[in-house]
DNA sequence: TATGAATGAGGCTTCATTCAT
DNA sequence: GATGAATGAAGCCTCATTCAT
């Protein structure tokens, strides 16, 4: 990026550089708004290289799709490796992880997370896989560490989707949060985040749960489960 | 819809029509990719009447914004006062309704809150306000309710605004999960999530804590706060 | 003007009142950047009034532009006929009514004579003719002044239309000049001028003439004509 | 406008055809009817391509206003320095000059000159200083052959100011004369508006002035000035 | 007489994408 | 490998004009 006649780069790093790019300028701007010269330009090169090397606005957009979603996995990887074995270790280094991973890279994930909808086929796919992928990632962690700190084993698969949906709805939350906070860190919004869902969450898994106060009255219309004594945490529906 | 050939309605009704449609085609293709043409279309009406009526793309949107803002406020209120006098039945009353309004207005809350940020100043400023309206909303049920609840008065505005995030973070990210599970009502939904917060965070506030398991090394490149023995569940920082 | 909820004008005032508001907008935006709402709105009355009683935006322009133009005439015939019998006072009168009339309906004079060109048939031939009204009733009364004043009767239609030209251009030109010299009056705008112009012509008709002064070499490229001895002041030209 | 196919031209030589082009548009139909899709077609090329170099149909004005006002600066040195030393050459050089480049430039010159004035911020000022330029130029050439030939020092900026707007508003109206009269070319205008205007200005400045008719009436409402005796041509105002 | 509601047509501008070197 | 030159296609917005009451 400083020097500004460099040339004839290998085709490998060139296109990683129009990656980076990229990413800043959907980060910025959204897919619709992005344009692509400017990300030719911020890239240092132009435009026919950008089409040369990754084919089209589309092509760039997966692109940054992919290599981010990767990398977040990578460093979920990591992270969990390197934490102990514990489940509850793991999960916390995952969401540690995870917290770093989106404040550190800010791009990555507006890009990832922030994309309006339906932007056509192939981008929605490759979308919606990368979500999925963030998701089971964290849903793996989170069954993992609940199963294992609990005494149920009753926690299926459904349930820690919705514990891995609340768990990252949360985060991403967080993460404007967090930025608004400078005095923060990944480590204490784990911090934070664990001791409002995790401690609840092992109390009910021991049995406690929360029930709606008497003499309540729905208000949604379509709430039609009476659901009589909620068992556990995250009860069983009856699909 | 109905008739096609329908016409000559009075301004304040065509106006609603215009706005209706441009919800629903914000919420499917975000601000930028909208189309003031399918707009117009959806409406039943010509491209003209929607600039005379509300003077621009921007216009619209930020019509959108404002009145599901105000609606959504007013369903807050409205679930607050058929409530009873306990915060407790207060906060459960409003997340049903929180749930409520996002699962049967889609659009409203897929424009309130799923619009990349930066789509110019006035769009940006409306947004920022509408979501910031949102958040307090929440956050004052969340405050109440915890803090007569719990025996802590130490939870601050700004402890109360994180909650607040990270209840609207995982609602959010719940209604997706919501759409996905046809048999999941707003009642059921909160009931879920009051489990897995509200629970941890009495206890919490009651003096359990949550803290990294020993051992554990922070991950977050920053991470610099060496947190102590946090105090509580949302312990205070020193900026 | 001033009340806002008159209604039922008979259709002759109407119509004036529509002129009036056209002249101004039309003075003001020019011919195409004149917008018909606008001009409904100054005349305090509804679109659809307008176009039913002028027809279309041509039809209004050109409704001014031949109200001004015979206004204008009627000003000149007036200040001709108030005017003693000499030629000179005829001239004098006739000036300083140009001058006092484009300096009080600046609106008038600009629709006259500062539209840009070509705006389709109709309004191209009503522009000329309401423009070569004028010369003739310059041209005449330069013709007149100058035929009598000074001994030469070579004056031909030609030469008086060249002067009124002249004079016609200087006048609208220092008419801008008046705008931004507060202390002048049309009197005074008249005096220069004809201390400017009318002393050497008169002079000129004499027999005095100018010559390029010797050893000059045209600059203008196409310019052939040798001028030899140009023996009056508006020599004739040999077409 | 020879080879249909013609391509890839350099920039800047592009650039000057798309102003050529629109200079052509601009004068013949005024800044507001003036079609940017004509201008491209008249240049050869596709709008885009307009946009591109020239930003906005406002920044394609501007180019041309710019342009073009500096050539007839350009054309205007030259003819003073081939001229010779003497006032009255410069003078008649400038005028000549002057003269030709109206008539060989009509478009540069309708669009310099005819423009309505009103059409937004930057135009306006382009505009006003484009036409100051000339002002100065002409009024320049005015107070130094003045006050040189005349005796007469008395001649100042305002006088100079207001001769200058005569002149240029007389050759302007001229050159509509001059075009429909082919046999004159702008050695022969000139020679014609220097009898007019110039030999009564000598002689004007020698002492002899003009005054109106006894027993004449102003016209004009606004006439304060009771003249007296005017000193001279273009006698001190008191105010 | 008078008007609120409505639109077809067209102009300015932008952008993803390709061509020719 | 690299780029300056070029464009088809679309999107936002405006405006003269008419309809139905």
């Amino acid at each position: 990026m400083s020097d500004k006649r460099r040339r004839r780069l290998p085709r490998d790093v060139r296109e990683q550089e129009i990656i980076d790019a990229a990413l800043q300028v959907f980060s910025k701007r959204g897919y619709h708004a992005a344009v692509v010269d400017e990300i030719a330009e911020l890239a240092g090169i132009s435009k026919p290289m950008v089409y040369l090397y990754l084919g089209s606005k589309e092509g760039l957009f997966v692109s940054c799709i992919r290599r981010e979603a990767d990398r977040m996995a990578a460093t979920f990887r990591d992270a969990a490796q390197a934490a102990g074995d514990s489940p509850e270790q793991r999960l916390y280094a995952g969401l540690t992880a995870f917290f770093a991973f989106v404040s550190e890279r800010r791009d990555s994930w507006r890009v990832l997370h922030r994309q309006a909808p339906e932007q056509g086929e192939a981008i929605a796919a490759e979308l919606a896989a990368a979500r999925r992928a963030v998701m089971e990632e964290v849903g793996g962690l989170v069954m993992h560490g609940i199963t294992e700190a609990g005494s149920a084993t009753h926690l299926d698969e459904q349930d820690a989707d919705y514990v891995a949906h609340a768990l990252v709805g949360a985060a991403d939350a967080l993460t404007d949060w967090m930025e608004r906070h400078p005095g923060e860190s990944p480590d204490r919004m784990t911090q934070r985040l664990m001791n409002m869902m995790w401690v609840g969450m092992r109390n009910v898994l021991g049995g406690e749960i929360w029930l709606p106060p008497a003499g309540t009255v729905g208000v949604g219309k379509k709430a039609p489960a009476k659901a009589g004594r909620a068992r556990a945490a995250v009860p069983k529906t009856a699909p």
